[in-house]
DNA sequence: CGACACCTTGAAGAGGTTCAAGAAATGTGG
DNA sequence: CCACATTTCTTGAACCTCTTCAAGGTGTCG
């Protein structure tokens, strides 16, 4: 795999205002400029960068379809996220200058290369960036904590309603439709994010076509009835 | 509840090297001082910060032991977290501004307070504050990795071993024993965290004490068997 | 077109929850 | 300092959700 080195604009990229900070001042702009080095091209199926893997950059995704995953030695296996274009993947790996998790492209995906050192390097000089960076961490931190609350309070068809909604409005910021989706990742995919078995996932797919909430053919899914799922997410059960 | 400000500084405290980065050169030691505006009490059962609230500071913790946790409109309650000397909480403020979650002290704690907008102003000419500041939150985006890990992957008594294991290992490098530990969050705040029932909880403590693995008397716990434990959460299952 | 990966569905079983009751610890006010 | 109220913890029994195991169907790609 040979990574591409194309030298590219953020100034004229689309989606500059999903990845970097808003109101730059023109000058400000052009430095931004500099934080990308590179962009990669990444084959469907292959890694990006894997657990104990150098880290050097930050990736921001322009084009494809990733999931970051952790496995322990004895097969666990965890999907901690989904990430489409516009966000930024590889936060993991500044903590011990190590990546502890793979990233895998879920289809043929291209990134921009942001090496680490030159991102703290420039948020010295421009304030917009450095607010900007922190607040993508944060960010990150409060989507866990997101998954967390699904994981730990939720069951299989709530956790489900939720996973759909999440990726509608996801994909709707994007310019694509509110109720039309292709998912990227195979049911075992989905089940490891949400803590269930691949089969549950199934089950409960096709229990939300019997209700009429949507249509599902293989990874294409319909959303009909879009508070049916914030209904099944929000009401019942509690604690 | 009176702030109380007494100025002090982090150049003499013996929490330094916990929650401030190392190898400072004297000058910038004396400037990290700059950071912390003033200490503050937090009385158990009080919150440090709640969610709706305006942002303002990062905390590092002096003393005491706090749980973080969400709580949505529908009656669900998740522990996000729990926090200890030396541990920084806050960081989920940052993306909006806002707190999106409570933080509540289990039992009588002191916090400094660490106003954010002098914390990046400061690390904008701090190098070794700003990769500090880079790490604590990449830090707590592989934490949260854990945890779920833990909520997606694990069973009951895999996830309580996990937790003993890890409050262990925080205490010991505190100073505190190995084996011996009080814990002080209730089996309820606990099984929010592993996302169990508190009878759940308290059934697998009585598995363990049966199995010759803990001694536990309320919530005084002792571990007998590091090993046990270790085993508990890494063999088994897989799938 | 055939091989392989992925998905669906059924039936049985396990793990965790729910409901309930009682015991132990903790805190409070007189 | 003791009595009482309250919170917290433990344990049992029934139940439910999700998992496991199994088999067959569907789609995709070389």
């Amino acid at each position: 795999m040979n990574p591409q080195a194309i030298k590219v604009a953020c100034s004229n990229c689309n989606l500059r205002e999903l990845c970097m900070p808003m109101g730059l001042k023109p000058e400000e702009l052009d430095r931004i400029d500099e934080v990308v080095a590179t962009r990669r091209k990444v084959k469907r199926g292959a890694m990006l960068f894997s657990n104990g893997e150098k880290f050097t950059s930050l990736y921001a995704i322009r084009t494809g379809f990733f999931k970051t995953c952790i496995a322990t030695e004895d097969g666990r296996d965890q999907v901690t996220g989904f990430q489409m274009a516009g966000e930024i993947i590889g936060l993991d790996g500044i903590v011990h200058d190590h990546h502890t998790c793979d990233a895998v492209a879920l289809e043929d995906a291209e990134v921009c290369v942001m090496p680490f050192d030159r991102i703290e390097e420039l948020s010295r000089e421009v304030t917009a960036l450095q607010n900007h960076v922190h607040k993508i961490m944060s960010r990150e931190i409060v989507r866990e904590h997101g998954v967390m609350l699904l994981l730990g309070s939720m069951r299989a068809e709530e956790r489900l309603a939720a996973f759909l909604l999440n990726l509608v409005q996801r994909l709707h910021a994007r310019g694509f439709s509110q109720s039309e989706l292709i998912l990227r990742m195979t049911r075992e995919e989905i089940g490891s994010y949400l803590g269930l078995k691949l089969e549950t996932v199934s089950r409960t797919f096709s229990k939300f076509v019997e209700d009429g909430i949507v249509e599902v053919k293989q990874r294409h899914v319909r959303i009909l009835d879009t508070e049916a799922l914030k209904r099944i997410v929000n009401n019942q059960s509690c604690q």
